[in-house]
DNA sequence: TCGGATTGAGAAAACGTTTTCAGGAAAGTC
DNA sequence: GACTTTCCTGAAAACGTTTTCTCAATCCGA
């Protein structure tokens, strides 16, 4: 069992298990030709430092973790592409956890991100208790969330002005001249699915447009809500001439469902949706989305997060970035050049 | 500095260490007094215990490595979601690595996995050299292959059959007439690049159709080459009238050029794909594109190395998905349904 | 009452590194 | 030539668990 051990090569070697360890981790001192036979046998041997054994006198793992809701969401994804990428330099590794939205499956991730001693975690919280992420933070382990907020927990965040971008898509929508506009939300507990709702409000109140309470549906930020609340929302009494899809993958449930029911965009249902895609511009009509920087949000929490692992008691920062209405042809607005890519 | 460990749990309950790990971990005889006294230290404590220190005497670290070349590769998403879903039940934890078809970085992470001596390793091999692997392997660490096979080595191995798909693709153009069909084409050195390119031959010589190599333009496999390569495609001096896209991100690319230039689809050309997309049903026309498993094949792969993980013994085995090809209507065939979803 | 299970508990070894302590030899300084 | 510094090496401790090995007390049947 057990490959070959750093005392097979001092063995080996005919040198102690001291020297064999300095020779090989390149500190102290060892006379070049000591150095050099360790080296032949560690090689003869095929020898790999047990780096279990290494964190366990060091404390360090030289492992984070990155917990989503879900990798296979492409926003999810290009987050923790930005983090993996940034936080290679530093020979860190990234343990990924889906949370799938479930604080139970959240709790029990952040139960074995302790147990394994992982050096610093990026969350994306569900929004469930905060207990063992507070019990996380008091046992010293730096915590970066990203997408979300959460109230109460010191921490460094990376977020996207949701609210904003929510405000300039529905304002878009209400400068074309859009009265009633409906929205396929997300699930209340997500942080995001509120702020964007918010910022939806907001764009109607600032037009003095009334908010129609039957124009909210609430989805679940996945393609099959968006699919059925597309077709609630085209079956209305009195139907949107526009909606607002409040992520990516309702927003492609959505486009389906419209036009499987044959529903002409923009003429009939004016659409636009949070978080643009690469798909959005070989749409008939191209789709017109806000614009998160998905990636770059996973680099700077990564860059939060390694700065804190240097440095444990930098005060802890919020960064947000702004989101960028990308205007295509979906909400009926004059054609464009498809924009830089 | 690091949080309580066994050693003040035992003493607060007034019993020796070994019995405080007894009492913790459920073995052994142990008073239910006892039990119940040490408990209540624990929790008082926040005691977690230490998984690092677990793994050096357990010699597992219930940690598996997934390598594949990119997790933003919507296709790769799926496959990591697949594989963790389902290890995720035997309480295994993922570690996530990106090797963006690089044969030095694969070779990185190959060796910080085996110094972090995880338990198992599910890979997406760049097609580099194999010596790491092979001294993975005769290390005794469980290796299943996934989406690309190695020759020369004996492993567990996930595979799509490629020609099969491709022929299917092409096969269709074929039968709705077309004789001039282009291909963008995959990275040589990727074992699916060249399945689907023979494929792509098989279906041709089949039907009797010369092959003419000034139809293969050998891209990337992602969404840039697909852009550039899609406007050489149709700037060719003898035009093809259909061409197969190779991966999803090439198709991609060369959709938005396609109609960024005004061709026509599938007038003027028509398109299949390699890899259905959920956006593949909205766009107009719906595209036609071979559907993998991908979500499936993570599955797959992760049974088997759990299986080989309770048996090392048990013999390698291949298993192989069949693709299916989704005819849509971008090749200029009749109307369908949208097909199930 | 004796002897073998059964139950409960602790001391010490083990896992594979790194680090601390210590000591000897060679080289430089006064 | 005595003393310090520099260079090289090794023994042993440490990290935090789990796993033997022991040992004592209690229980049970003969």
């Amino acid at each position: 069992m057990g490959g070959p051990t750093i005392r097979d090569v001092a063995r080996r070697a005919r040198v102690s298990v001291t020297t064999a360890a300095r020779a090989l981790g390149g500190y102290g001192y060892v006379s070049v030709e000591t150095r050099q036979r360790v080296r032949e046998a560690a090689a003869a041997l095929d020898y790999h430092p047990n780096a279990i054994a290494r964190s366990m006198i060091k404390g360090r793992t030289h492992t984070l973790a990155v917990v989503v809701s879900d990798n296979a969401n492409p926003f999810f994804a290009a987050v923790v592409r930005g983090i993996e990428d940034t936080v290679l330099d530093q020979q860190y590794t990234v343990m990924l956890c889906n949370a799938d939205e479930d604080p139970r499956k959240e709790a029990a991730y952040l139960r074995v991100i302790r147990e394994k001693r992982v050096d610093g975690l990026i969350l994306s919280p569900s929004g469930g208790p905060l207990a063992l992420l507070r019990s996380l933070l008091a046992g010293g382990t730096p915590v970066v969330l990203v997408d979300r907020r959460v109230r109460g927990v010191r921490t460094d965040t990376v977020l996207v002005d949701n609210r904003a971008g929510a405000r300039a898509a529905v304002g878009h929508l209400l400068r074309l001249g859009h009265r009633r506009i409906g929205i396929i939300s997300g699930p209340r507990q997500v942080f995001t699915a509120r702020e964007r709702l918010a910022g939806y409000v907001e764009a109607l109140r600032n037009a003095g447009v009334p908010v129609d309470r039957r124009l909210i549906l609430e989805g679940n930020f996945k393609a099959d809500s968006g699919y059925a609340l597309a077709e609630r929302m085209v079956s209305l009494p009195h139907r949107p001439t526009a909606v607002f899809t409040a992520n990516n993958l309702m927003t492609l449930g959505a486009l389906l469902r419209f036009k499987e029911l044959g529903v002409q965009i923009p003429q009939e249902m004016a659409v636009v949706g949070f978080d643009d895609m690469p798909w959005a511009p070989i749409l008939t009509p191209p789709l017109t989305a806000v614009a998160q920087p998905s990636y770059d949000l996973g680099v700077a929490a990564a860059r939060l997060l390694l700065q804190r692992l240097r440095d444990p008691r930098t005060p802890a920062q919020t960064v947000v970035f702004q989101p960028r209405l990308v205007v295509r042809e979906s909400c009926g607005a004059g054609r464009r050049r498809a924009g830089r890519r």
